[in-house]
DNA sequence: CACCGTTACTGAACCGGATAAGTAACCTGA
DNA sequence: TCAGGTTACTTATCCGGTTCAGTAACGGTG
């Protein structure tokens, strides 16, 4: 048994496929009542609109992608990307357009799949995160003419359109609360120093200890898994004045970090204070449960599908939106230095 | 300007568009040097095939359906998915198939997907996770003759086909490891209790703690958070006399169980040993690292999408298929007990 | 040399909708 | 009462592929 499409509901309602189309778009063109009847033999008999057909005439595929390059494990630990896609889709699903997601390897296959997706007509617009210094992605999907959303920002966008929330601020903000505790020795854990938004922290981290005339500012860069958050830890904690308080760019290595204090026999926060960047229900628990930056992602990713369905509308010219900081959510793991 | 059309290729060529359909797709009915002739043409100017229009006339939408229940904030936390989704891709990929990814709320939310993914012909086929007990997707997806594959089973699966892993056998013989070491009081935090793999999880546990006569052999059910997680090793603890050991079903709980049990002055592994279901780099990222029961989540999704690829082909009926079971992976946090 | 089978195409129909253009029937107002 | 406009449709075409039914040309065979 084939799905029902126009051509049986035609048939079944006695009027043309033309009528029954403007009915199920409400078009205007066909009475209240044989839109109504229309409607009911719709229901009736279980019709759903065949995407493709709806695609190749009316040129809209009605779904967005997104490819995520996964540097190696980072990915599936980070509740950043589900809380993300969660927060798109919650957006996506009230206008009917779905998600295709993608994971590459590297930067030239995720380049690939975007022309792979525009070519065959799969998506109208594509996200893309983790915006690089020197992005060759910004330069395609420009000479591509793809609708996109860039999911950071706002430097270094191009002429796409962009979401981003105030990072440096953030990170700023967490040090002069860490300065008010009375901590005069921070150092800061990065993420990949090609990153984007690793940079504008690290940068801010930067200045404001030397705007606040800090004795210690060390910044040591990771790849954002546990590992390295763990090792970065070890260092820093070996040298000599060691800080008093750090500030890891995620919840991950922020854990790492709290374990390989407590194996040196470290008390947190007596000894030392942590602080996590992007907070999750990991932070809690842990003992102390971590002070964290806390940011609503669900929200980030939700006004990032509404700017990306403006640009697909081609309504609005592509804008730069800029979503709530994240704001400081002290926990047990931090305090006043010992001393 | 816009993209170019198989009858461009044709216009070029000097040949009809349906033969240039045929070298295309490397159908006989053209000469080898026409086929050439087009391939090149096609490569010259560009020309990707319009995924609408092929699934207009041919039928295949090529791509899958993977909608996620997301309970609570759990989905986010577990490395699970995200493995499971790069596994998946890995093989779908090759295949040029895309992944169509929807997180749903509620039951038939899910089942809302897969009827519009079905009816609109957006996907060939769908995978399924978490089988629950009397579970409503089943039915549904075989009354719609929708293509599937449950990752899970093998119970419960109707007629679906369904790749599955040993769960049950992975936690008897974790029992039996724990009993071997010394233990004799045991507990198993699992998680929820209307899914097909807690299930099967715990009535190991009952069968094989009954079978060596140990002498507490303790079940709690959590929602798989590490809340709940936390609160029931609060439990397990208090009681008298206390499990010397305590299998997790995940390793966000079994890491919020070693919080506690520090927390509440217990010494892991000498007092209390845990294991946890489903190794990550969290688990190695804690102190004293846990013992895990490891298993290759992306060979899991990998063979998923192969079964659901056969599926879609037609031409192998539904089959069952076992993966590698879960292999217990020692690390610092299990040890003989203290007494 | 007539006949048959194969090769290499062409032309047209088709998939399921969207939509522009055409057409009756009806209403309105001068 | 009739031109002019609106309403409620129908008809036909298009989107970009796939595929089936022809067909002309060619080679081999008895």
């Amino acid at each position: 048994m084939k799905r029902p499409t126009i051509a049986d509901i035609a048939r079944r309602a006695g009027v043309s496929k033309g009528a029954v189309s403007y009915a199920l778009n409400g078009q205007p063109g066909v009475s209240e009542a044989t839109r109504r009847r229309v409607l009911a033999i719709a229901e009736e008999i279980g019709w759903t609109p065949n995407s493709a057909a709806r695609a190749l005439s009316g040129a809209t595929a009605n779904a967005v992608g997104l490819a995520l390059r996964r540097p190696a494990r980072v990915l599936g630990l980070e509740p950043f990307y589900m809380e993300l896609i969660s927060g798109l889709e919650g957006e996506l699903a009230t206008h009917s357009y779905a998600l295709m997601l993608q994971l590459v390897g590297d930067s030239e296959s995720e380049i690939g799949v975007y022309r792979r997706w525009w070519g065959e007509r799969r998506v109208d617009g594509v996200l893309i995160c983790d915006l690089r210094v020197d992005d060759a992605r910004v330069k395609v999907l420009e000479e591509l003419r793809l609708p996109a959303v860039v999911v950071g920002g706002p430097d270094g966008v191009g002429s796409l359109a962009n979401v981003w929330s105030d990072d440096a601020g953030a990170l700023a903000e967490t040090v002069e609360y860490l300065v008010a505790l009375g901590h005069r020795r921070l150092a800061h854990v990065a993420g990949l120093p090609h990153l984007r938004h690793t940079r504008a922290r690290s940068e801010a981290f930067e200045q404001v200890t030397r705007r606040l005339g800090l004795e210690v500012a060390i910044t040591e860069t990771t790849d954002y898994t546990g590992e390295q958050g763990a090792h970065a830890t070890r260092r820093l904690l070996s040298a000599s004045p060691r800080p008093t308080a750090v500030i890891y760019d995620n919840d991950i290595m922020a854990i790492a970090g709290l374990s390989v204090a407590q194996e040196m026999g470290m008390s947190v926060p007596a000894d030392l204070s942590i602080v996590a960047f992007d907070d999750s229900p990991l932070c809690q628990l842990v003992h102390p449960p971590l002070t964290a930056l806390t940011r609503d992602i669900a929200a980030y990713g939700a006004l990032a599908a509404q700017q990306l369905l403006k640009v697909i509308g081609g309504k609005h010219p592509p804008a730069s939106v800029q979503t709530a900081s994240a704001r400081l959510t002290p926990r047990g793991s931090t305090a006043r230095p010992a001393s």
